[in-house]
RNA sequence: GCGGAAUUGGUGAAGUGGUUAACACGCCGGAUUGUGGCUCCGGUAUGCAUGGGUUCGAUCCCCAUAUUUCGCCCCA
């Protein structure tokens, strides 16, 4: 047997049906929000990735899913999506359009060659934005906010925003010197790999897993004091805007992020979720002024943020939030000879173009089998086929909840469901989803009625 | 890249170095000659991840590979 490739999967059924409310629920807070929606290439040159990534971080290093093509072009399928998006701002000079800033989002999937474990996969999902265009405090507050939002309307609880400056490139420099004179005189206390990124990435040091206990590590300088005025101001100000939004957070020094085009603000945004492992940032971003330019573009600042698809269903799940899924018929249309067969054929066809979701049978089943799967479909109306009823010019339509069973003429048979359902409507949910006993219905909690 | 655990039918799983590998669910059929969901009865084929090895004999023991899963590093 062929199985799918090493952390993968194969999302159908009521989990695909999941993704697609919870996409459908993403875009419509974009929409509201005016990002519009962006899809770029899976894949890109290689030399996208290396130069807005940093050739230093691990997600390039050894992350990168490259190959060659039949043309010998070196091809990298994409590991994140803000450098496609770059690219294509460049490429189709929109920094020119009429209405700056550019806001953008994007959902799609993504690659990495790692080791998969819970909350990592080496395709994942991710949604994202970026806004291209605009150095204003105001927008970190927004691109935090639109993210806390949609995890606010999924109805996830336990969302914990850590923010961080990593201020500009002079106030980086700076911090940069003060690390490495702080940390160079205990060199051979750190691990290996600290060692390595004293040399490459200083910063990164501090968000290390292996000497998070030492001393050194604890009486490190910390970023906030090594802002110049600027960026001291801007961060503030940042800080301002959320507290405005009434978005919850907290400053941490730590938060340095692995790629390398960050600069001022940096965020993630932590699952704080029993059972949830190691994985528990569900999206994070930060500022990236001087990427547009290291792409070749004019001098453009920009933001943006992504969040996994993938870890935000498992947080879903472990929080039991229940989603509202579609997964009942209008109407199950059943016959037994071919006559009625016939007949079942132009009937349903009839119903779909009028707008009802109808099911037949395809697969020779008896009466007694079609009665099962028409309950298997959750079928709200049966539809029963008869020879002598056709001949009358009739049809026998059963309430599938009332049981009770009603012979239509055949001309009002449209009007006779669309009534019905409405009727059925109003003494029932009318998401049409399934509740098991205990949960609660969020089936009303959509976009039409979503409160920030 | 490093480490731990796992892999039995359509599904959940029990189990053993030796004739037909439990049990449950599901599905199909019958009781009910065109009205199901309950009940009862019957059926569900070549099925113990793959490839080697040990053995008279392996689903079981050993090795390798694949996949899954959980950690480390790192990331969303």
């Amino acid at each position: 047997m062929i199985t799918k490739q090493k952390g993968c999967h194969d999302i159908y059924g009521v989990e695909a049906k999941k993704w697609n409310y919870v996409s459908h629920i993403i875009e419509a807070v974009c929409e509201r929000y005016n990002y519009n929606f962006i899809r770029t290439p899976i894949f890109e040159a290689s030399e996208l990735f290396h130069r807005s990534i940093g050739e230093e971080t691990d997600v390039v290093s050894k992350e990168m899913y490259d190959f060659k093509d039949k043309g010998d072009r070196e091809i990298t399928l994409r590991p994140e999506g803000t450098a496609g998006v770059i690219r294509s701002y460049i490429e189709n000079k929109m920094y020119g359009d009429a209405i700056q800033p550019v806001k953008l989002y994007y959902n799609g999937t993504m690659y990495r060659y790692e080791r998969p474990q819970s909350g990592r996969d080496r395709e994942l999902t991710q949604f994202g934005v970026e806004v291209i265009g605009s150095d204003d405090p105001m927008i970190d507050a927004e691109v935090i906010s639109l993210a806390v939002n949609i995890y606010r309307i999924l109805g996830l609880k336990g969302i914990k925003v850590n923010i961080n400056s990593l201020g500009d490139q002079e106030s980086r420099d700076n911090y940069r010197k003060a690390l490495v004179e702080h940390f160079k005189p205990h060199i051979n206390e750190l691990c290996e790999d600290c060692k390595v990124r004293l040399e490459k990435n200083p910063l990164r040091v501090l968000d290390c897993k292996v000497d998070h206990e030492l001393e050194v590590m604890k009486n490190a300088p910390l970023m906030t004091d090594y802002l110049n005025d600027e960026s001291k101001k801007r961060f503030l100000e940042v800080q301002k805007y959320l507290d405005l939004l009434d978005i919850e957070y907290v400053v941490n020094p730590t938060i340095v992020r692995g790629l390398d085009y960050y600069n001022h603000t940096v965020f993630e945004i932590e699952a704080d979720i029993e059972g949830f492992g190691s994985q528990n940032v569900l999206g994070a971003g930060g500022r990236y002024n001087g990427l547009v330019s290291e792409l070749g573009g004019p001098e453009t600042p920009g933001i943006g943020f992504a969040m996994g698809l993938g870890r935000l269903m498992l947080a879903l799940e472990k929080e039991q939030i229940e989603l509202p899924v579609e997964d009942s018929m209008d109407a199950f249309v059943m016959y037994v000879s071919d006559t009625e067969k016939d007949y079942a054929v132009t009937l349903v066809q009839e119903l779909r173009m009028n707008g009802f979701k109808v099911e037949t049978e395809y697969t020779g089943r008896g009466l007694k089998g079609q009665f099962k799967q028409a309950d298997r479909l959750n079928s709200k109306f049966l539809i029963i086929l008869n020879d002598k009823d056709l001949k009358e010019n009739q049809i026998k339509i059963k309430n599938n909840q009332t049981k009770e069973e009603k012979l239509v003429e055949i001309d009002y048979i449209l009007y006779y469901l669309d009534e019905q359902l409405a009727s059925f409507e109003e003494d029932s949910c009318d998401c049409g989803c399934h509740h098991e006993d205990g949960h609660e219905c969020h089936c009303h909690d959509d976009e039409d009625s979503i409160s920030f």
